[in-house]
DNA sequence: AACTTCATCAACCGCGGAGCT
DNA sequence: TAGCTCCGCGGTTGATGAAGT
């Protein structure tokens, strides 16, 4: 909103050296005599009306299909978080502010993911608008950002229980599973969002396309998933999982240990609403959102 | 007015997964 | 199966303007 379109000049081309490093796994991004830094409109409008003629894809040789003197990845992101038209600007309202703070608590720094379930904004801005706004936000409340903890927790409580169970851990964390990225809505095939439906809390839900990617799921569809999604959502009954896994003493003490499906085993276990009672259902539930997620 | 510090956000970088050969 | 390429993600950087001194 500063700056509304990045039009100046390229200037200093963000100049770290590492642009100049070997990389083999990146190498349109080496290539010498790309154009780096902020965009002109010019730029703006080749990608722009290259994209609406042919659609999105082959990134990595678009540049040169489209006449810009970019990187591929330049020019997605560009489109991505900025030039698509699904893409909102403006400020991040309330209730926007809200589905974020309880999609992290949920989802930990997943970016593109709550990006996918908030329409029109995109991982970038919603990535920039926690780092700027919300954590610090959050720490002025006391409240660890990360683990939407307090950042000081009773001392005369030592059990550690007090240790979250839903948060993400921090990124080095080696025995978080990373789970595959369904990149369901935020990337991939253009303006999702039409084809997903929006709940009333303004959450993006279904249409995944790849819904046949598990066999057994069949009684498990997107639907109940989506409702399992929400039920996590609603702050109430998050709430109250809190304080069941707070009673329960098998919660493991490392944080650090903690992945995903630690996440979804304990909102299922505590979790009465779903109607999953058993132990397979439970898993095959699990299963499926960490397919999803 | 000049300078410094802070806040914001577009863009870059490196990594890892998926798909293909 | 191994190697390669492409794509997408999350973390980080740096340019810019605003606010403070």
């Amino acid at each position: 909103m500063r700056k509304p379109s990045p039009a100046t000049a390229t200037a200093s081309a963000s100049g770290t050296p590492a642009s100049a490093a070997s990389s083999s796994k990146t190498p349109c991004c080496t290539k010498v005599g790309l154009k780096r830094g902020p965009w002109t409109p010019e730029e703006d409008e080749l990608l722009a009306d290259y994209i609406k003629r042919e659609g999105e894809g082959r990134w990595r040789t678009l540049p040169k299909r489209a006449g810009l003197l970019r990187c591929g990845k330049s020019c997605r992101l560009r489109w991505m978080n900025y030039l698509r038209p699904s893409v909102k600007r403006g400020q991040i309202a309330p209730d926007e502010e809200d589905l974020i703070l309880r999609l992290h608590r949920l989802l930990g720094n997943r970016w593109s993911l709550i990006a996918g379930r908030i329409p029109g904004r995109t991982d970038n801005e919603i990535k920039n608008y926690w780092n700027t706004h919300l954590s610090k936000k959050l720490i002025s409340q006391g409240i660890d950002p990360r683990t939407h903890k307090p950042l000081n927790p009773n001392p005369s409580s030592s059990s550690p229980q007090q240790e979250p169970i839903h948060a993400r851990p921090p990124p080095p964390q080696p025995s978080a599973p990373k789970l595959p990225n369904p990149n369901l809505e935020s990337a991939g095939h253009g303006d999702g969002e039409e084809n997903n439906w929006q709940n009333s809390d303004g959450l993006m839900m279904g249409s995944h396309g790849n819904s046949n990617d598990d066999e057994n799921m069949d009684y498990c569809t997107d639907d109940v998933f989506s409702s399992f999604f929400n039920s996590l959502i609603n702050e109430d009954l998050f709430v109250n999982q809190q304080q069941q896994q707070l009673q329960q003493p098998h919660v493991p003490t490392d944080p650090g240990s903690l992945g995903y499906g630690v996440i979804w085993e304990a909102a299922l276990t505590s979790s009465a609403t779903t109607g999953f009672n058993n132990e397979d259902e439970h898993k095959r539930l699990l299963d499926h959102a960490n397919k999803r997620f």
